[in-house]
DNA sequence: GCCAACGTTGGC
DNA sequence: GCCAACGTTGGC
């Protein structure tokens, strides 16, 4: 079992979106970089996720669910890229802000706040753990 | 709206 | 294979 993060401009798939597909879930599809599709390739069904809303809103609202392993990317005919489908979970009770994740120093090793423009990130199981608390959310979903 | 950081492309 | 130029992302 391992944790992501995925980043989302709201503007373009937002949270309800994600929440409107229901448990037949999504491609998180659209990703044309190697970093993130390498470790789209890596997640299994069943790994969990954090939903994150990047731009105005920069926060993390929702907890998803890997539905479906990577698979060829359908927005394009390009077989390098790839993506695994995912639904939403649950939201959060309290969003965590990048502010508020900034603020802990436990979490200063985190990609978000190392790499900010990598769109899929891994999240280690001590991240996960903290996040889901600041959350008001349970870590063993 | 600006700009820093990063990834990609293409010329050499 | 290097690196300059360019495009994109996302925080501020």
């Amino acid at each position: 079992m391992a944790y992501w993060l995925f980043k989302s401009e709201p503007s373009a798939w937002s949270w309800d979106d994600q929440v409107a597909k229901g448990d037949a879930g999504e491609e998180w599809d659209g990703v044309r970089n190697y970093q993130a599709r390498n470790f789209m390739r890596e997640m299994a069904v069943g790994d969990s996720g954090f939903f994150y809303h990047s731009q105005k809103e920069r926060a993390i609202v929702g907890i998803v669910e890997v539905c479906a392993e990577a698979h060829p990317d359908s927005t394009t005919d390009d077989a390098r890229w790839e993506c695994v489908d995912i639904k939403a979970v649950a939201p959060v009770k309290t969003p965590v802000t990048l502010e508020d994740i900034k603020a802990e120093e436990r979490l200063a090793e985190m990609v978000l706040v190392r790499n900010s423009r990598l769109s899929v990130q891994p999240v280690t199981q001590t991240e996960w753990q903290i996040i889901c608390h600041m959350a008001g959310v349970s870590s063993d979903i």
